[in-house]
RNA sequence: GCGCCUGUAGCUCAGUUGGAUAGAGCAACGGACUUCUAAUCCGUAGGUCGCAGGUUCGAAUCCUGCCAGGCGUGCCA
């Protein structure tokens, strides 16, 4: 509707230019958009004020021209009204929103889908939590709204790909092998000092006495550094996979598992680094090997080789990244925690350094939650082991509604969490308000089947029925609803769905409240079964858009 | 010091990418269950959009400078 009244006003602007009354050509951008009042019409175009200085002309005495040369749309303009500096409302006839309603039924599982991604190849990396430790709930956030996002690209045209980087190398795994290592022998009755440095959770007591039931006691005979390592790789498979099955509760699936360590063993590090070291880009100072990412905007250079001969995670991450690439993906989107913002301009220097546009690499950096119970913060620290994981709060709160909450507020902006508050079956908690919705609607349609309201398919004639201000208001509402997940999709912001969906939710049991859908009059109940249905229908496909169940019953 | 993010109603947050009179939820107050699910709805009240300039027909939105909070700033990961 909107692009057809974009068309409207270019055509009624490019007649009356030929026709002399607007001296400038009038230019292809012309904004069709709601207005927040609806005093102010269905639709409006602020042509007139955009053009006005172009066109040397007042803007009122523009949008006079521009409304002698609009006509009535093809019968579906009502009227039309110029306003305030300049505005040129639309006010549309009540049948002009049926098509909309035509539309989400014939659509229905693909209603809001679109092409606008033209197939682009797409990554999107989340979560990839060292597995040091069990997920908490900041990994669950970036969980929600990587996924979330790769739903909606996905639906939008985009060919996605998820990814999950894994960091199985390096220090922190020598350290994990450690901490296991201890706690075994601690088990068996020597005395150790545990470190402060090692991971303290209770977890590591669990994966010590695992380590020993496979490897049985010769462990112990072996030398220190070689059951360090048994215990690190161990240890490391077993995090690995009860994070994967933490992550399928929480309905989140990786198309791929990417090894850190795989990328070592491939030679992959070690290539990237002569490569670049051959180009110039990578110099020797102080017995270690630098980086000039400041040739590509970073602060300063960074190290990629230290002088004691390791690499450092950059090197890696530099490889990785190419390898991205060189899979074919045209873009690649980490996200990560806002704690690794510093890493950012280094990393995108790395990129372009290595031949990518910087816009191929984008980071969506999710700030930190902040997990309360009852009003207070609960402590969460992984070296001192009392954190609370994603699978505790999964217990404690559903999936559901961890990830409509986690999905309620822009990443950028810092997340409460609060415990009490998401267990909640009230309308504090807005995941049930939306569900609901769905599942009234579902009632419904079991009470009209009762009734010997069979399921009625699109009819346009029953259509003409629904008249009531509130029923226009809601199929409006719902025409917006492809723009909402395109936006979303373009901008990466799972959050606008959330809330376009707690708006629908408002619309609908204000409706419900209102009027009747099931009543005495047969055509009017088909009608409204009619609208009911669709609105199911939107609901359902933003909250499977976002990863959470649309129940039937509630 | 420098960099990134944030600042909107008492609280938690949206704000259609620069539009008209800035919106929700919670909390407060007053109402609606003999009803297709009250996990709901209706109403009242609540604002110097951090502050000061600038850009223009028009600014919560863009630019500059301040103020406040969070995070970062390693040959750590």
């Amino acid at each position: 509707m909107k692009a057809k009244l974009s068309a409207l006003v270019l055509a009624a602007a490019e007649k009356a230019h030929t026709e002399g009354q607007l001296p400038a050509t009038p230019s292809a951008d012309i904004l069709v958009e709601e207005p927040k009042s609806e005093s102010h019409g269905d639709y409006a175009t602020n042509f007139a004020l955009v053009s006005a200085k172009q066109q040397k002309m007042a803007p009122r005495k523009i949008a006079e021209i521009l409304q002698s040369h609009i006509g009535d749309g093809g019968g579906a303009i009502r009227k039309t009204e110029i306003a305030g500096p300049g505005f040129l409302n639309f006010f549309l006839q009540t049948a002009a929103w049926y098509p909309t309603l035509a539309r989400i039924h014939a659509e229905d599982h693909a209603y809001g889908a679109s092409g606008v991604g033209k197939g682009e190849r797409v990554q999107i990396e989340f979560v990839s939590s060292n597995p040091t430790g069990p997920l908490h709930v900041g990994h669950g956030r970036g969980a929600a709204v990587g996924d979330a996002t790769a739903n909606i690209m996905a639906f939008c045209g985009f060919d996605v790909q998820r990814e999950y980087y894994i960091n199985d190398s390096g220090r922190q795994i020598h350290t994990l092998g450690r901490s296991v290592y201890l706690r075994l022998l601690a088990s068996t009755g020597k005395s150790v000092d545990f470190p402060e440095e090692c991971y303290q959770g209770e977890y590591i007591r669990d994966l010590a006495a695992q380590v020993l039931a496979q490897e049985g006691e010769h462990l112990l005979d072996q030398p220190e550094a070689d059951a360090i390592l048994t215990c690190a790789r161990f240890a490391a498979r077993a995090i690995i996979a009860g994070i994967r099955r933490d992550l399928e509760r929480f309905g989140v699936h990786f198309d791929c598992w990417f090894s850190e360590q795989g990328l070592y063993d491939e030679g992959k590090v070690d290539r990237s680094l002569a490569d670049l070291e051959r180009q110039g880009k990578i110099y020797r100072r102080d017995g270690a090997k630098w980086f000039r990412t400041s040739d590509y905007g970073d602060e300063k250079d960074r190290v990629v080789v230290r002088s004691n001969g390791q690499t450092t995670y950059f090197a890696s991450d530099i490889a990785y990244h190419q390898d991205k690439y060189a899979r074919g993906f045209q873009r690649v989107i980490d996200v990560w925690g806002a704690d690794h913002h510093g890493y950012i301009p280094r990393m995108t220097a790395a990129v372009e350094a290595c031949g990518q546009r910087r816009d191929q690499f984008q980071v969506i950096l999710v700030q930190l939650v902040n997990l309360l119970r009852g009003g207070e913060p609960v402590a969460m620290s992984t070296r001192a082991g009392e954190f609370e994981t994603l699978t505790d709060v999964i217990d404690e709160v559903g999936s559901d509604a961890a990830r409509f909450i986690f999905l309620t507020r822009h990443y950028e902006s810092p997340l409460d969490f609060d415990l009490e508050l998401a267990k909640q079956k009230t309308n504090d908690n807005p995941v049930y308000y939306v569900q609901y919705v769905h599942a009234r609607i579902a009632s419904m349609v079991r009470r009209a089947a009762d009734n010997g309201f069979t399921r009625v398919g699109w009819d346009a004639a029953l259509a003409t029925h629904l008249v009531a201000p509130e029923e226009i208001r809601l199929i409006k509402l719902m025409g917006r609803y492809p723009e909402v997940v395109e936006k979303s999709a373009l901008s990466m912001e799972p959050h606008r769905i959330t809330f376009f969906l707690m708006e629908l939710a408002a619309a609908f049991h204000a409706y419900y409240n209102r009027h009747r859908v099931l009543g005495d009059d047969p055509d009017l109940s088909r009608a409204r079964l009619l609208l009911v249905t669709a609105i199911q229908m939107v609901i359902r496909n933003g909250l499977t858009l976002l990863g959470v169940s649309a129940p039937d019953r509630m």
